[in-house]
DNA sequence: ACCAAACTGCGTATACCGTCAGCAGTGCGT
DNA sequence: ACGCACTGCTGACGGTATACGCAGTTTGGT
């Protein structure tokens, strides 16, 4: 069954992995894939997500919006494309270090690139496929747990759990810094679409790093109708200012809860 | 800090918890904003996410879109209240069957909710705040874990590694699931644009659950270009057919992993 | 050398989409 | 009874993705 055909694939993954076959004929495209996907990433960088349209994409290349049709099916392709070329590349990670510090520095550095594009969040999940971007990523960390003997199937189970992490630590954290910006732009009366950039820095350092989250928890609820958490709420003693951004030293709960599984995982399955 | 004024909220989440306050004048509004997602999600029940327009949702309802516009300020709003009311209301949990079967329970229901509306997948992570239903669901893993001696900020944490998960392992099952269904279709020669429910389901069971990514792996994965991931998979024997739909009775690799490293954190805790 | 085929980019046109502004009707508070 | 607050709606506007077909360009075959 490994070896038959697998059968055919979505034409936007296919496009992913082979890209656009050059064509013998014709004059040469001006244009291709790459650089739709390129300027497509600008824009966003500039402007957010919302801001990559097909005529904007078009008139940053000098073209019209249709030209962008000949070498993309759809703006769901292009997206597709974007996701997977916006993944970057995953650091060197000095086999050294082993794989438990390896799988932290390879999920650090994935959150790291989402906090630099934050609009990767804005992405469904059902538009991030398994392009030649994210897959460099996998390879890498096959091979940081390259020492590890435990069966592909469950390597792989690992990487994406903490790819799926990488998502949620990141948004909780692009959350806060939305909110802090908020904050500091409603205390110092900037007007509400200010960009983050024109903001005094010292103030969104100093701000307090309430998330919605916790202004909700605060306001609404009560012992009748979330008993269980409200109880836990009243135990609760918020963090330290500053606790909601979490620094590169600092110890990361998630990361740290799905490696001791694994740790406990290998030790499992070495004994039995 | 804790107990000075938080700070206001986004107008949205905000509406998601005080709802519209009623309007002592005027007309008794003939529509309400419980009617306008409940209508929304009916669309994204039968067409998906997409078919989820202002016009069509105000057609639905027997009124024209800007009708909407009274008890909805934005699309994006009622996007957000769309997906917290999507989220539905928790299953009971027997505090008797322990914490970590709880949360195994407490999973699983949300996994199963996500299944049935995939169109949740679609929905960008910006736009699932933490309204009412999350709350409930919330409140429920708090109430699993009451018996845990840890940090509130700590459960919070695993409730969140555990709701990330839920999106990991739901968006592999529903692509899973629609890879057959291409196979499917492909094999009986049905059109592409055939729904789900018209196809064989002895077919759809049969159907070999290559994912597109497996697919990708056999035919695009060399030495050259991804050295760890090339050998891993040489060693690699794919699972039993069937195997890429996690049925509830097997063990989900995942929350094993993840509960193996809250227990050993509590464990090194109640050590130290 | 020539022509047909293949291929590119673009102009036009269509059908939506979300949403702003203003209007007519309705019913409570006074 | 009056006015005001509030409703839902009409009309319009700018933006969106994209189907279709045309004109121009390069190449392979003859």
């Amino acid at each position: 069954m490994s070896t038959e055909n697998p059968g055919a694939l979505p034409t936007s993954l296919q496009r992913l992995w082979e890209g656009t076959t050059p064509g013998r004929r014709g004059p040469k495209p001006a244009l291709s894939a790459e650089r739709i996907v390129e300027a497509a990433i600008e824009l966003a960088d500039e402007d957010g997500l919302a801001a990559v349209s097909m005529a904007r994409v078009g008139k940053r290349l000098g073209f019209s919006p249709m030209a962008l049709y000949r070498h993309v099916r759809d703006k769901e392709e292009l997206l597709v494309l974007l996701s997977d070329a916006a993944a970057g590349d995953p650091p060197p990670i000095d086999p050294a270090v082993g794989w438990r510090r390896g799988l932290e520095i390879w999920t650090r550095a994935q959150i790291d690139g989402v906090l630099e594009r934050p609009w990767l969040l804005e992405l469904p999940l059902s538009s991030t496929p398994f392009g030649p971007g994210r897959v460099r990523w996998l390879d890498r960390a096959f091979e940081v747990m390259r020492p590890l003997d435990i069966p592909t199937d469950d390597k792989l189970g690992i990487a994406g759990l903490l790819a799926q992490h990488v998502l949620g630590e990141a948004r909780v954290q692009v959350e806060s810094r939305r909110a802090a910006a908020d904050r500091v732009r409603r205390e110092t009366g900037a007007a509400p679409g200010t960009p983050e950039s024109d903001l005094d820095p010292a103030a969104l350092a100093a701000a307090d790093p309430y998330t919605d989250f916790e202004i909700v928890l605060q306001r609404y609820i009560g012992p009748d109708t979330y008993p269980s958490l409200f109880e836990a709420m009243s135990a609760w003693e918020p963090e330290a200012p500053g606790a909601g951004v979490t620094t590169s030293d600092e110890i990361d709960f998630g990361i740290m809860v799905i490696l001791d599984g694994v740790e406990a995982y290998i030790a499992r399955r070495r004994r039995g």
